[in-house]
DNA sequence: AAATTAATGTGTCGTAAGTACATATTTACT
DNA sequence: AGTAAATATGTACTTACGACACATTAATTT
């Protein structure tokens, strides 16, 4: 690290980065804080406060506390943030190159996250915080596209194989929203009769034998997911094959 | 930290642990490192140095350096302790429960590697270190043995998809090595007349026009992995599909 | 009220892949 | 020369995948 970095840190960003000094070695969480809305996925950024990356937006993250587990940390970022208490997260990995951070050494450990924009307990401070739809991400600041990167990647792998998918609904869905999503998050259209027989044979939901409304057109019927289903913490079921 | 935790800091793991007092965050890379030998998959260990764990084996690790990326410390930590510097490396989890290290807070980013036992560069100390059968570990040091299990498993995920299997075997080999090394790691039987199908459909592999020797029966042709999958960093190809 | 629009809901058939399984062949060993 | 043990190979059955078309329902427009 340079003189020059060593007193950036002692003046502009001195609250941020209270943990680091020119010896040790920070640790952060960083989020994708995934939603879905208006059939495009988003992801939950902010404007980076570093000069380095002015106009830029970052992900949400924060150092990790002394006394503070790994995954407790990525909850309280979210919790801050959001509101929410009940949400599906996952470790994806740990990005830590020497110079990731202007400000000196910082490894972050990074998780996505599943929240349902519809969620009443949602709490958003709109005034710093702006969902971006992750397909018109050309570049954030730090590594922080790199890491969005991974971890879309790394969702895309998780919706072959496990019924993650249904954090970013609501409790009711149809069956039509369920494969808008599956088609947004892995970027292709899906045959829908095709579709429909591969859900139904997972034996994943229930029928509600009730009705979308306010839909613009005939309404679908809608569904549930099996409450076996529904723990937040990763459980491991048997592969989804799509495509 | 107790105060007692403290004390132990500053006398017997002063050496080890340099990098740890009571208000920071330890960083360090944990390898699992991997090898193929008698039909077993076997992970190098030694013998954890703390008294807390005595009797207990442990992975190879180290505190990553301050001007270190963290992919580098995890390969120093390979060449250190085995000589080899063209392995295979995955990062896998990061495990940072706070009461994880008896000694402070210490944060580890996990790797596994595969390595070729035959290779001739390889210079092991086998005075300190101890290739034991993964089927055989109990109980290891630290929450190692949380960290070698969760290794296995992506080992598992990635052997289906990914052609990183021969970097546990010599250049040259047998269909009937490799498919004991795919039965060795996921831990099943497969049928060998769909095995050498599925491989054959893959177009990994090419026929030498060689045969094997000093086998105590007819021996088998000789096979190579294609050079465009020898790379060591991990590269997306077609599944492997063999359940 | 009738016609239009746009989505829901369902089934079949051809193809590809997966699984179970048996016999002849080659080499080493005794 | 005979035996043992592993190599090498192919087929029939079943399951899963992919492409594809039409009748139905409710909201909207005329």
């Amino acid at each position: 690290m340079t003189e020059k970095t060593l007193q950036q840190l002692k003046t502009a960003e001195t609250e941020k980065i209270s943990h680091l000094d020119y010896f040790n070695i920070g640790i952060s969480v960083d989020c994708v804080i995934l939603g879905y809305d208006a059939k495009e996925l988003k992801v939950l950024l902010i404007k980076s406060d570093m000069q380095e990356f002015s106009g830029l937006y970052s992900l949400l993250g924060d150092f990790i506390k002394p006394d503070e587990d790994l995954d407790a940390a990525s909850y309280r970022v979210l919790k801050e943030r959001t509101g929410l208490d009940d949400v599906y997260l996952e470790q994806v990995r740990t990005f830590g190159n020497i110079n990731r951070h202007p400000s000196g050494r910082v490894i972050t450990v990074t998780y996505y996250s599943l929240i349902d924009l519809r969620n009443h307990k949602l709490q958003l401070d709109l005034n710093e915080l702006h969902w971006h739809p992750v397909n018109e991400i050309k570049k954030l600041a730090f590594d922080h596209k790199l890491i969005l990167d991974t971890c879309l990647q790394r969702l895309r792998q998780q919706v072959m194989d496990h019924p993650v998918i249904f954090n970013l609904l609501p409790e009711k869905f149809s069956l039509r929203e369920l494969q808008s999503l599956y088609e947004a998050i892995l970027g292709m259209e899906l045959d829908r009769r095709n579709f429909r027989k591969k859900i139904s044979i997972k034996d994943w939901l229930v029928d509600l034998d009730e009705m979308e409304h306010d839909v613009p057109h005939r309404p679908g019927k809608l569904y549930t997911l099996k409450k076996q289903y529904r723990n937040k913490s990763m459980k491991a079921t048997a592969p989804l094959q799509l495509v």
